[in-house]
RNA sequence: GGCGGCAUGGCCAAGUGGACUAAGGCAGCGGAUUGCAAAUCCGUUAUCCCGAGUUCGAAUCUCGGUGCCGCCUCCA
């Protein structure tokens, strides 16, 4: 079986061939940090994980390389416009760099909450500026760019394949030109390399053009080269951002050094918010901060992994507590299922059974091979999702089953969840944690005392007391439930 | 105006020519189980926006509509 990839460079999903064996470069477009982050970072930076999780999971020994834009993102992309980091910083009277430590960590913050990897390295692109210069200085010396009053312009019109990833035509895009145009550019489409620094202009280095600073398509080029190779596998970001983005890194990268930049391109999908586009004009935007009030950060993982990276995922109330219940029965299933194991491994090793045929008829062999199948294809995360609800409900079923329960076939099921469940898609969590501030033998042995005493009542059949004990606790967040072989309990 | 994408059951969402008599989740309904609940299991709920065409065969390809969305300005 072979993994395949959707490569926006040729609009198909190709074999995934690694330019080094056994080896991938990936880089994804890092967030930039000027505010909190919010669930349009959910959706590409999970989305992204599973990839990265994946790859390695079939052997792969990954670098995953994510900027963090902490310079030269101007709040308009025809290079006017201020910096973003320094609009934002002048608002909440901090330093620039005092901003974007802020609101890195809020980013990291909510990157682990939401079981995200972190990726094995994150460049800023403040600490990559003597780079730039010399990767600008070699695109000017190359004739390439050229430099007017301080600014440094890339020029579009020696670059043959500018376009190439976005399918655009320089003579269209001259045509619908809604801004005014820079007049120090040589075409419109030109774009910054080095911009000259105001001298109010709080960030702002020496360079052989006089000070200024980086324009934004360049740090993304310099930094991942500079971590991965002059060519390297794979290059992920936002749709939004295939043009002019990085349409401008192949420019400037594959001018720079004469080969190809990327060899595969992967974009996620955006996210709308009750149907609408989620924009800080339309003022929708959805936090992360604010959805974790509503929902477990785990939730929300789960609800992106419900569309496929490359479709629009609408967020709403009524999907996300959807997920929620489908996510809990999930989970319910799995913690039933290492609850009977741990007490049958008090009596000794057990050894895995994977040969079982389930009632839906398939082995766990066979789950784990449609699973991969699923995988395979282009990161089918929502498929291979819906494969996990199969085994949760095959799983079912064989506990319930009613005699006695081959352990070595438990033994299966858990390690097929931690392995995909967990491993993969990063929903299944290793443990499933006690409530903060409560000991957790404490309440064992306290809904233990409980269930004893109504297992008492029950046997008097005072189902008055009993079933007033079992809906006060049900008020409170514990669920007891009464089956034949006895009560159990479990948050709700 | 230019370029690109999407349209699948009540809702969300996989599936891009033949094991689809269309996954999976949520919601609903019927049944089993239960003292009653809960949980669980079983069954049940679609011919894939419209029209024409290609093909032995199409949700899947082509053309023409209709609707929505993205990029070309902010944003992952």
């Amino acid at each position: 079986m072979a993994l395949k990839v959707y490569n926006t460079l040729t609009r198909k999903k190709e074999e995934f061939k690694p330019i080094e064996q056994g080896k991938v470069g990936i880089y994804v477009c890092g967030p930039t940090v000027y505010g909190h982050p919010h669930i349009g970072h959910a959706k590409s930076y999970v989305g992204f994980d599973v990839i990265v999780r994946y790859l390695r999971y079939k052997g792969y020994k990954v670098r995953y390389v994510q900027n963090i834009t902490d310079v030269g993102h101007l709040t308009d992309d025809a290079d006017q416009g201020e910096d973003k980091i320094a609009k934002r910083a002048a608002l909440e009277r901090v330093e620039p760099m005092e901003l974007v430590e802020k609101y890195m960590f809020s980013y990291f913050e909510d990157m682990d909450s939401l079981n995200v990897l972190r990726p094995d390295i994150s460049p800023r692109a403040s600490g990559h500026i003597t780079e730039q210069i010399e990767m600008v200085t070699k695109l000017i010396e190359s004739g390439y760019a050229y430099d007017v009053n301080g600014s440094v312009y890339f020029d579009i019109s020696k670059f043959r394949d500018y376009g190439k990833l976005s399918g655009k035509k320089l003579d269209d895009l001259e045509e619908g030109v809604r801004i005014d145009v820079n007049p120090e550019k040589r075409h419109p489409s030109d774009f910054a390399l080095w911009k000259r620094a105001e001298a109010e202009h709080i960030m702002q280095w020496n360079s052989p053009w006089g000070k200024g600073f980086p324009g934004w398509h360049l740090e993304c080029s310099v930094m991942s080269m500079k971590y991965l190779n002059a060519t390297f596998d794979i290059h992920g970001g936002g749709i939004e951002n295939v043009f002019p983005h990085h349409e401008c890194e192949i420019a400037q990268s594959e001018s720079a050094n004469g080969q190809q930049f990327v060899k595969y391109w992967m974009h996620n999908n955006m996210v709308t918010v009750d149907g609408q586009k989620m924009g800080k004009s339309l003022g929708n935007f959805v936090t992360l901060k604010d959805a974790f009030k509503k929902y477990s950060p785990l939730v929300v993982r789960f609800f992106v992994l419900s569309t496929h990276y490359r479709s629009p995922m609408d967020y709403s109330d009524e999907a996300l507590s959807s997920m929620e219940k489908g996510m809990n029965r999930l989970h319910n299933t799995i913690k039933n299922v290492r609850e009977m194991l741990s007490l049958a491994e008090l009596d000794g090793d057990v050894s895995v059974n994977e040969g079982f045929k389930l009632s839906s008829g398939r082995t766990l062999g066979e789950y784990k091979d449609i699973f991969i199948e699923a995988m395979d294809d282009d990161f089918n995360a929502t498929k291979a999702m819906g494969i996990l609800f199969d085994l949760s409900r095959d799983t079912n079923a064989f506990i319930g089953s009613g005699g006695k329960v081959d352990y070595g076939v438990l033994k299966g099921i858990d390690s097929t969840f931690r392995v995909f469940g967990g491993d993969i898609l990063g929903i299944v969590p290793d443990s499933f944690g006690e409530a903060e501030g409560v000991n957790g033998d404490q309440m064992d042995s306290l809904m233990n005392l409980i269930i004893d005493t109504r297992k008492k009542l029950r046997d008097l059949k005072n189902w008055e007391l009993s079933d007033e004990i079992r809906n006060k606790l049900d008020e409170i967040g514990l669920v007891i439930e009464d089956t034949s072989g006895g009560a159990t309990w479990r948050r709700k």
